[in-house]
DNA sequence: GTCATCCTTTAACAAATGTTAATGGATTTG
DNA sequence: CAAATCCATTAACATTTGTTAAAGGATGAC
C-alpha cells in the first residue's frame, strides 16, 4: 500500500473521531505500517511488549483477559473503521496488560506510539484527535460499567445488539457471553426468548 | 493555605503516581485552587461544566450517574490522597457525563486543565505523571470489569473489601451495593454470611 | 461425500439474586 | 426525652442465572 493509498483510507477513520489537517494526516499516514492477521490471531498478548498504535481498516478484533478461572473475558470489540485503544491506557512500561485477537481477517494500520505522541505534541489538532479517542474510549467503559452494574442479562443483550448487531451472527457466543457477563447457556435461553 | 503548604500536600499524591521535580511540583502547585465540600455535596454535576482537574487531599468521594430506572450507580470511588479521573476522560467539551459527590467532608486541590495540559505539553515529568493517571485509571476500570464479568457476588464483596475495606464502615451500603452490581438486600445477606 | 470437530441449543436441576415488605436499631430533630 | 427518620437486616417468595450433560447442526478436513 502506497502513502497515497494509505491517505485515503486513514483520512475517513480519523475524520469520524476528530477532524485533522490534510498535513497533519499526511504526518500521521508516514508513521502506518500496515498488518493483515488472520481470524483467530492474537496480535497483542498480555505481559510482552507494545509499543504501537493502530486503526483497523478491515475486520473486526477483540481485547480480552483471562479471570481468575483461567477462562476468557472479552473485554472491548473493536470494528473496522474504528481505533483500537490508546497504547497509554493499555501499557504500563511498555508491556501490555491486555491480549488482542482477530475475530475475523484484519488489515491495521499501525504506528509508532512515542512518534505519535511527539505528534500529538507539535500539532493541536492531532493532540484533539488523541484526546478525543480517549474520551470515547472511557465513555464506552463507563456504558458497559453501568449496563453490568445495573441491567440484568437480558437488557445488557438488547443494549449489545443495538450497539454490535451485525456481531452476533459472525463471531463466538462464548466471547459475547463474556462480553455480557453470562454464560452461553444463559446467552442462548435469552436468544431463544427473544424470537418469541 | 499558602504556596508552600500547598506544595507539601501536593508532592506525595504526585509523587505517589509518577515523581516530578521540584520545579514541575512548583508550577502545578501555582495552579492549584483549594476547594471544600461537605459530606453528601454534589460538586460536578452531569450535564454542567467542569474543567478542572483534582486531587484529594482529605476525605472520600464517589462517582455516579443515573441508570435508565433513575438509581443511581456509583462508577467509582476517589480515596485520600488520590487523584481524580483525568478531565479529558469524564468531560467533552467541557461538559461532565459524570456525577462527583463528597462521601465525608473532602478537601480537594483543582487545577485548570487547559492550564495543566500546557503543563504536560512541557514538561516531560508532569506529562508522565497525567500518562500514568491515565493508565491506573484504565486499568481500575479493566479490573473493574473483569469483576463484574466474570465474578459472583460474593466474590466482587471480598475484592471490594480488599481495596477499600475502611469504607464499608464508612459510607452507604446502598452506594456499595450499587457499585457491586447487587442490591443492597443482596449485599446485607452476603455480609452476614460471610461473617459466620 | 463422510467423518470429525466445533459450537449452539436444550433439558433438568441447583444456586444465586431480585422483589417486596416488615422489623429493629441508630441517629437526628424538635 | 419522645417522635420521626434513615438505614441495615431479615423473611418469604419469585425469577434469573449457573451447572452439567446430552442432543442437534453447521463447518471443514480428508
Amino acid at each position: 500500500m502506497n502513502l497515497e493509498q494509505i491517505k485515503e483510507r486513514t483520512r475517513p477513520i480519523v475524520n469520524k473521531v476528530s477532524p485533522v489537517s490534510e498535513r497533519s494526516l499526511e504526518l500521521m499516514s508516514d508513521l502506518i505500517i500496515v498488518e493483515v492477521y488472520e481470524k483467530g490471531d492474537v496480535f497483542i498478548d498480555r505481559g510482552k511488549n507494545n509499543n504501537k498504535e493502530y486503526f483497523v481498516y478491515e475486520g473486526v478484533c477483540r481485547s480480552f483477559l483471562l479471570n481468575p478461572e483461567g477462562e476468557e473475558v472479552t473485554i472491548s470489540y473493536f470494528l473496522e473503521g474504528g481505533v483500537l485503544s490508546p497504547n497509554k491506557t493499555r501499557t504500563a512500561n511498555q508491556i501490555s496488560h491486555l491480549n488482542f485477537q482477530a475475530l475475523t481477517k484484519v488489515t491495521l494500520a499501525s504506528l509508532n506510539a512515542d512518534k505519535f505522541e511527539q505528534l500529538m505534541i507539535n500539532h493541536i489538532d492531532i493532540r484533539e484527535f488523541g484526546n478525543m479517542v480517549l474520551q470515547n474510549e472511557l465513555l464506552a467503559k463507563v456504558e458497559k460499567e453501568i449496563a453490568l452494574a445495573s441491567l440484568n442479562g437480558r437488557e445488557r443483550l438488547l443494549l449489545f445488539r443495538k450497539k454490535y448487531h451485525f456481531l452476533e451472527n459472525l463471531i463466538s457466543h462464548v466471547d459475547i457471553a463474556s462480553y455480557l457477563g453470562i454464560t452461553n447457556v444463559s446467552l442462548s435461553r435469552l436468544r431463544k426468548e427473544l424470537m418469541e
